[in-house]
DNA sequence: TTTGACTTTGACTTTCTCTGACTTTGGTCT
DNA sequence: AGACCAAAGTCAGAGAAAGTCAAAGTCAAA
């Protein structure tokens, strides 16, 4: 397993917990979990961005801490701030983060999500030219979430 | 035999052996089948394609994957059904109207059904030609088809 | 024999992960 | 205030996979 998906499952779990809210020591877990401490501001920045729902606040110094909290919205509101934060091209990785992040706050179900990305996938949209498949992208995602709102 | 064949016929293997998911390493792969990686690619592309039943899902960096999934055909079976029906064509009509029957034979959900309309609608499709929609339409349908299935 | 579909290959690209050296910031103690 | 220590932050480079693509090869059917 890599080192990346351990430290991020130490932090679900620990918001899992303590009610969507953590603070970790960088330098004392990577030594609990043996890694180097800037593996955890990797996994931070790479896993638990804004956009996957996530606020981040920390200090230095001298007893200085990392906190990680999930947010929370109501549905139809959590739809349109999604949208809204869409602009005119989407890209795969980042459509496939949101969904996840949608399934994960139970704001679409799973089966939803699965047929969103599959619509959305390199393969559905083959024939179109690689140029233009985010800005398709960004157009289907919106349209597609609109009908579930 | 040729390459394509046997590393079709390994992991038609693997699938078989693990309850119809097989996860592989595609170096790996390559390296014990004697043929470059990017044969594995190809073999995937070519053999296990979504309308042959399949969903590909993969992951590169470090401990990356390719994980190759066989649909199952209980319900499936008529979801694939419909799926073979579609040629590489599809109009909005026609799609609007398989859907409906879908719903009514209970095979897929309302919300299920609107989220794949807006996918195909021309709002959605808007930023693509004329000529091309009713391509696109068919790979948007059958692949998000696969999904559910 | 030509054609065209299918295969094979490898060079190049992209994405993701890991690491360590260096920087910045906050506290504490003289 | 100034010196020092104890955190966390940044960044670029190396490494580890998978993806893409075009050129070349194969082979059977017309």
């Amino acid at each position: 397993m890599r080192m990346s998906d351990l430290v991020a499952e130490y932090i679900t779990q620990m918001l899992d917990e303590q009610n969507g809210s953590a603070e970790i020591q960088r330098n004392e877990l990577a030594g609990n979990l043996g890694c180097v401490p800037s593996q955890i501001n990797y996994v931070i920045t790479s896993r638990f961005t804004p956009e996957q729902g996530y606020i981040v606040e920390s200090r230095r110094g001298g007893g200085g801490y990392i906190r990680i909290s999930r947010v929370s919205m109501d549905r139809g509101t959590a739809i349109m701030h999604i949208i809204n934060s869409v602009g005119s091209s989407l890209d795969k990785a980042s459509a496939e983060a949101m969904l996840n992040n949608m399934v994960n706050r139970s704001i679409i179900e799973l089966s939803t999500a699965k047929v969103m990305a599959s619509a959305l996938s390199d393969r559905a949209l083959h024939t179109v030219e690689q140029e233009k498949r985010d800005l398709i992208r960004a157009d289907l995602f919106k349209n597609m979430l609109l009908a579930i709102s």
